[in-house]
RNA sequence: GGGUUGCUAGCUCAAUGGUAGAGUAUUCGGCUUUUAACCGACUGGUUCUGGGUUCGAGCCCCAGGCAACCCA
């Protein structure tokens, strides 16, 4: 190695001997010694700018015409990541991505050193000191090789960045999910059908927020730390702010500001922020999302649901040409008007149960255990059991986009009762691909109907259900100095985007998803006896007391043949700690 | 929360309880029209972690970690 450093490997050495470098942290010393020779030769290996002229897509789209060993003579500027690299005595080629797709690099050791003359080595350089995954500039004229690869005939280029460390298998890419979604930016990088889909994403959201504006919505940004979270019935994160030493909830809906916004005098609001749920993680959930909630004054939930198909056409439309889009091998018709059908209607269609006929809730739980409904303790009103019967035979059973309508007032305590249907309310539910794509209310605006359905949630909660809300006095002050007639609607912005870009996870269509920290390797430990504070260590630097941990416990850990088990099962989540570092 | 599967070289994957291997990448040599370039040579391992059984464990047993999928 130390032999190495002195000589000087841009320059052909014929003595020199071959060294072993495969290891991670050898690949990665070989580069960083590149990176050496690289200043050596009076080149920045981690460069400030680069003037570029044109993107890869853009070249290959003007000369797609251009036929096999045609030249042009027109001067291009390009700039991106090397991903494969073919060098030959006095001639090599590189593919190079750009964010636009790629283009070969046609490098002829004679145009390049004639070119470069202030750098006599400038071709080897290139074959020594650059490798796969490093970014470089490049300048040079249109040509599509005997082979017909349109490329880029290199006069100059320079190594704008030096990447230290080894991309995946050029072949076989980046497939262990798990390294997908911890270093997305590598994903990124080896598997372009990724960065489409965020592409298109940001395509989508944008598609959304013209079509409002189209329609005179203005975006607010409510707040997402709250003294009480409510909106919805989930479980909130919990945080502290230590100045005003108060718990604060991270907000689970956005309904409840907005609606504020409306009762100030707007009558169109939206916001599309981001959401936070205590809840479990699956394909279809990630505890942090995107939620698009509206607002429009004056209107009720058939106008809403009008609104909702052209939004959701706006978007489609944004990526697609067609309205016929394909989910997971399904063919989903976005073309209007959806399917419109109420829960009861759905319900007997599915199980025979006729919901507008049962006098007492045991007649229905009687009827619904007879049609093998499984019926949980806490299923105790008519309501909940229709409710109950949706969940379980319908929901997954709509594909194509369908609003399900009016819901049961009891699952429903922001909405308004259905003007002709006792214990309903005016709520619709958009399904597509069997998932809840969109939510929808008339919204509840007599203040003293919204004050007995908080206070039954609160109850609830008072109970022991964590995702009951409290009663939001100021929301309800807001109620009473009057909001207007309103239709609401809540859009899971992520579901959606996993329709339109054939998503199966919602991890697929967020860059950075919640995952589990890998478990901490535990590098030194201390007792304080008297105070009872364990004093944990960890390999990453960070430092942690535990309070109040009994003497056994520290003994029992210095004895044990496995520290991280111990740990794990004995310490973390047992004991309250504070963070030291 | 429950179940199933997986975790081995940078990446993708093999390996009856019996010397941990291949392809690719890296390194070195050759090559002026390549497209997963090719030819030749050399390397590269905490088999997720900790115990146990065994003469011997990547493989069997126990416990734990992480992930994916399914279910609630």
């Amino acid at each position: 190695m130390s032999s190495k450093s002195s000589q000087n490997p841009a320059s052909d050495n014929p003595n020199k001997q071959p060294e072993s470098k495969s290891t991670l942290d050898e690949i990665r010393a070989t580069r960083l010694e590149k990176v050496e020779q690289l200043k050596q030769e009076g080149l920045n290996p981690f460069a400030y700018k680069w003037e570029l002229t044109h993107h890869a897509a853009e070249l290959q789209e003007t000369y797609a015409d251009l036929a096999a060993g045609e030249e042009v003579d027109i001067t291009v500027s390009i700039a991106g990541r090397i991903t494969a690299r073919r060098v030959f005595g006095k001639l090599a080629f590189f593919n190079l991505q750009d964010e636009s797709g790629t283009i070969q690099l046609y490098l002829d050791k004679k145009q390049i050193q004639a070119k470069m003359s202030d750098l006599p080595n400038a071709f080897n350089i290139l074959k020594k000191l650059t490798d796969v995954g490093d970014i470089i500039g490049a300048k040079g004229t249109i040509k599509r090789t005997e082979k017909g690869e349109l490329s880029v005939k290199v006069n100059e280029f320079e190594m704008l960045t030096k990447s230290l460390l080894p991309l995946p298998d050029k072949w076989h890419g980046l497939t262990d999910t798990e390294k997908r979604y911890r270093q997305r930016y590598v994903d990124l990088i080896v598997n372009p059908p990724v960065r489409e889909t965020f592409r298109r994403r940001a395509k989508i959201t944008a598609a959304i927020r013209r079509y409002l504006d189209e329609q005179g919505f203005i975006e607010f940004e409510t707040p997402t730390l709250l003294g009480e979270a409510g909106g919805a019935d989930a479980r909130p994160f919990i945080t502290y702010h230590n100045a005003l030493q108060m718990e604060l909830y991270l907000r689970i809906a956005t309904e409840l500001h907005l609606k504020r916004l409306i009762v100030g005098g707007f009558e169109k609001v939206f916001e599309i922020g981001r959401i936070f749920r205590n809840e479990g993680i699956s394909t279809r959930h990630n505890p942090e999302f995107t939620g698009l909630e509206l607002y429009q004054a004056y209107a009720d939930y058939n106008d809403i649901m009008i609104l909702t198909e052209n939004i959701v056409i706006a978007a489609a439309s944004e990526v697609f040409d067609t309205l016929k889009v394909s989910y997971q091998n399904t063919e989903i018709d976005l073309n209007p008007p959806w399917r419109r059908v109420t829960m009861t209607q759905l319900v007997f269609d599915a199980t025979g149960l006729d919901f507008e006929n049962f006098q007492s809730f045991t007649d229905a739980e009687a009827a619904a255990k007879e049609a093998g409904i499984e019926i949980s303790d806490n299923c105790k009103t008519i309501g909940q059991l229709l409710n109950e019967c949706f969940e379980q035979r319908v929901e997954e059973t709509l594909i194509q986009p369908t609003f399900v309508l009016d819901y049961p007032k009891e699952i429903s305590p922001l909405s308004k009762p259905h003007r002709t249907k006792p214990g309903l309310v005016e709520r619709f539910e958009l399904f597509i691909v069997g998932r809840e794509t969109a939510n929808s209310f008339s919204e509840l605006n007599d203040p003293i109907d919204q004050r007995e359905r908080l206070e039954i949630q609160a109850a609830k909660k008072a109970a022991g259900d964590l995702e009951a809300q409290g009663v939001d006095e100021d929301f309800l002050a807001a109620l009473e100095y009057g909001m207007p007639p309103t239709g609401g609607l809540g859009i899971g912005i992520d579901r959606l985007v996993m329709l339109l870009t054939d998503s199966p996870s919602i991890r697929d269509v967020i860059a950075f998803p919640l995952l589990k920290n890998t478990s901490a390797v535990i590098q030194s430990f201390d007792y304080d006896s008297e105070k009872k504070i364990l004093k944990v260590e960890f390999v990453n630097g960070s430092i942690y007391k535990y309070n109040d941990v009994p003497e056994e416990i520290y003994t029992e850990m210095k004895a044990t043949p496995s520290l991280g088990q111990f740990f794990n099962s004995r310490v973390r989540d047992k004991y309250g700690f504070d963070r030291e570092k």
